[in-house]
DNA sequence: ATTGACGGACGTACGGTGTACGTGCCAGCC
DNA sequence: GGCTGGCACGTACACCGTACGTCCGTCAAT
């Protein structure tokens, strides 16, 4: 058994294994020490410390992302495939999502899906501050929509039924709407309500692009 | 020195005060007992444990929105007014939010916000599936946004220049929107940019809201 | 007035955490 | 052959959440 000789991207690669498998919460050196049967203080040999470790996490989650751009295709296609790729990998590494988002980063993987975004928002013919707001809008939504996704599931556990385990939990006077709507709130098609969001920034973003080029 | 006789309330605003001091790290049991001069195992007569404390933060940030509900308004200025709400206890507890938006909760003070929003949707002619998939894209818009906000200043200092600290760091060949777009991606207006965000979300809405009624 | 129960403040203790520091092994080079 | 530098490792320390036992003030019933 030839232990090959432990590296930053083993440590990385095993610190996301134990994220996906017991949560946020299990991560320690020692017990990512213990999963690569190491020392712990071995660890520091490649990694300065476990915040930058957790950033490894981050940088290497993000930069899974599968973008197949087509730049021949409409760029509202471009857009639609890019949103869904991005919250892709949100699904295949549910656990760090958090994560992800938690954490800003000025690596090139954090950069990479912002550049692509601008692209395609230049190339539909947007300015550089009008290509930035849409960029901007565009990763608040999508955080926003990953982080009620996955923060449903923290123990993952399909609990369908979130904070409304029975009507009745939820006072009808105080909150009659909360109440009246208790069933579509408990059950959320976050396929259907990711695409119903894309579509309509796009739509929106759409009219927008047309006043402009009315106004030229 | 009458030493008033420690609460849940008490012990609340005291982690809510460290935390805007000192960082979401700096909260532990140790600490917040120090910081009201009491025992640390006093605190557990009134608190379960740490994690209900800090959802008890999340809940005492949360009921402090401020919603001046006008029901005769235009309901497009109802929608405008709660999303700025939201917001502005976001900038009054910008080291709680993170807080806010990572715990789901249950209470009442969490679910409030989201009555206000299905009235006023509901007051403007849409039907319940639609009133909640407008509040969902709402809110996640609203909760990227802060994050990203936040985000920006985890040590609150005043940052502008974020992750582009020069524009030589970016490799302007691997990322040429980026590195083009550089000085408008490290200033962001934030106020102007929800702003932004808030009316495009109102007008797409509006724009599926005259289609569904042409459609009578 | 005495007693009993009880709630809340507190100290101690245990297992776990991140990591600073020193030690020793082993490969590569002079 | 001896030196040097990198890497694995153990020890140690300060801090964490919290289970548990203790003590004391207050109040009810006797």
């Amino acid at each position: 058994m030839t232990t090959e000789p432990l590296s930053r991207a083993r440590i990385v690669t095993a610190a996301i294994d134990l994220i996906e498998r017991e949560g946020a919460d299990a991560v320690s050196m020692r017990r990512i020490a213990a999963e690569l049967g190491v020392g712990v203080m071995s660890l520091y040999n490649h990694v300065p410390n476990k915040d930058a470790l957790l950033n490894g996490v981050a940088e290497a989650v993000l930069s899974e992302i599968e973008f197949t751009d087509d730049p021949d295709a409409d760029w509202t296609d471009r857009v639609r495939s890019q949103a869904r790729a991005f919250r892709q990998i949100a699904h295949h590494y549910p656990r760090c999502t958090m994560l992800v988002v938690s954490r800003q980063l000025s690596s090139a993987a954090g950069l990479l899906p912002v550049e692509r975004a601008l692209a395609t928002l230049r190339s539909a013919g947007f300015d550089g501050p009008d290509a930035v707001r849409m960029v901007r809008l565009f990763i608040a939504f999508i955080v926003g929509s990953l982080l009620r996704e996955v923060g449903v599931t923290p123990t993952f556990a399909p609990v369908h039924h979130r904070h409304l385990a029975g009507a009745e939990a939820v006072d009808p006077a105080l909150f009659p709407e909360v109440s009246a709507l208790a069933p579509l709130l408990g059950a959320c098609d976050h396929d259907a309500e990711f695409e119903f969001g894309v579509e309509l920034l796009i739509q929106a973003i759409t009219v927008l692009h047309a006043r402009k080029e009315g106004t030229h």
